[in-house]
DNA sequence: CAAATATTTCGTCATTTTATTACATTTTGG
DNA sequence: CCAAAATGTAATAAAATGACGAAATATTTG
């Protein structure tokens, strides 16, 4: 899918263009939206140039047609779905931050979804519920996906454990048994010492599931790897969405995990509900 | 414009729909994306009536033809705006509920992006800004966002804490002072002891800022509130995403930190940078 | 309750609008 | 002045719409 946005594409070629279709794409920058509503004929009439000039401008822009052009070119006006320059500058106000950072989270989470290998998520799947146990292992941010990741799995009445302690992680590993699944977090992937423990857990016989970044160390070796392409914000200012991403794509095994289960699992948890109402304040009180 | 989004409004009127009018939408609910590419007799044979009742069907949702419908049905497609029929079955498949996930978390982050108070936000970087000591509080799910902020704002060489531990919370809170902020957590709010030790942190002077939902008891307390309003979800298959818009609000709070801070910053963000380096495998080895 | 009538729904077909293709002409650059 | 690219003209094809009438459904009335 084409997540370049075809509205910049236009404005960025706008210097390579000849004659009638730089005609046309100013007719078009003019009043993008207009011109999702006008027909070939009057987009062709504002710019001052036949029909088949915009015809040819829109295949220019690998687009079917007029039509499938003007179909393009509205979803790139959505409002709020800017996939470009959504880098925070320095005299940013705190209405131009917020939405920034929103979009580019919302922009990396679509680049994942179109990205990620389905089967991978099946063989993920596969892996977890064969499982007789399940470590989620992560240090610094992937260590907060881990904590995460079981406290949902958890739920699934299984025995799953996190740790961000390196000791802990190397005790497990050495430890381990072809029952063991070890979902290792590491937005990087070159951690020496995850990369060590996920050794040491596959020599023993362990299952390793990295999610991590493509072609990383700790891809390389594992088990299975879930691979997440998020650009590598150089920006000092932009939030990692990598984490974000992660988090995501353990809903989505969680997910497919409970499908796969069927539904006898519901009333489990349902229980774990039910455990956490009484510390709840009602609706109603306060 | 319409903000209110033409495949929302399609599912939403599916039940007062005659007979071939639902074979319409429901063709086109089938497969929106395909939709946008069809020709009205393509959709038509797929819906299995006539050309006509196809322009019909546009024009009853004030479309001005099919052409029109396209457009305005494309636009509803865009990622983070996909609000409508993104519940996971129990039949569905990993391209089913993989896509299903990553964009109804989108939609939740769309939907903060726009109802978040920038108001408040300033006020709180104001409040972080101030403070001499900043804690995370957190349980369960919430805990992971807390200890993910720690992680975050430790970078700004700031006395910065975690919890997620009742008891610690609890004589933390006890000790505060005017120069202390506790930043608590809690995706519903209503957690007894949570919004106890929110009181607790208050009467002895410390700021209470919460991240939590609207007119919750933990927000009526609060100091300040940061309020998300994250549809709840009573599918169980459905993943929490309020945690997810909780950790972008934290990257927004960051941002507006460093900014506001300005660029002095940015060299010890760099000295934490370095200090990580030797734990990296290069990118040319293994 | 049934027949008659009105109303809505929906398809056929003709018409119009719109887009595309093939080809001719013009322009441009060497 | 020729070759190649650019652009337009006109014919053709495709798509969408509108007018109309038949069928189905609902409503009234005897």
């Amino acid at each position: 899918m084409d997540y370049q946005n075809l509205l910049d594409r236009i404005t960025q070629s706008l210097s390579a263009l000849n004659k009638s279709e730089t005609k046309v794409a100013l007719a078009i920058l003019d009043d993008p939206e207009a011109a999702t509503q006008s027909s070939i004929a009057s987009l062709a009439k504002k710019a001052g140039v036949s029909e088949p000039s915009v015809n040819r401008f829109c295949k220019r822009f690998k687009t079917a047609g007029f039509p499938d052009f003007k179909i393009k070119l509205a979803k790139s006006l959505v409002a709020g779905v800017r996939f470009v320059n959504r880098n925070v500058d320095a005299d940013d106000g705190v209405e131009h931050y917020t939405p920034k950072i929103f979009d580019s989270t919302i922009n990396d989470l679509a680049r994942a979804r179109d990205s990620i290998s389905h089967e991978v998520i099946n063989n993920v799947v596969d892996q977890l519920i064969q499982a007789k146990r399940i470590y989620f292992f992560g240090l610094g941010t992937s260590g907060s996906v881990a904590r995460d990741a079981e406290n949902k799995f958890f739920r699934f009445n299984l025995p799953v454990s996190f740790h961000d302690d390196v000791l802990m992680m190397r005790m497990l590993a050495s430890t381990a048994g072809p029952d063991d699944v070890f979902f290792v977090i590491s937005h990087t992937g070159r951690t020496k010492e995850i990369v060590d423990i996920a050794e040491l857990a596959l020599g023993n016989g362990g299952t390793v599931v990295a999610l991590t970044s493509p072609d990383s160390p700790l891809a390389k070796i594992s088990s299975i790897s879930l691979e997440v392409n998020v650009p590598e914000n150089t920006d000092e200012y932009m939030a990692m969405t990598s984490r974000i991403c992660h988090l995501v794509i353990l809903d989505v095994l969680a997910t497919g995990f409970t499908l796969r289960r069927g539904f006898d699992f519901l009333p489990h948890l349902e229980k774990i509900k039910n455990s956490l109402k009484p510390t709840r304040l009602s609706k109603k009180s306060v």
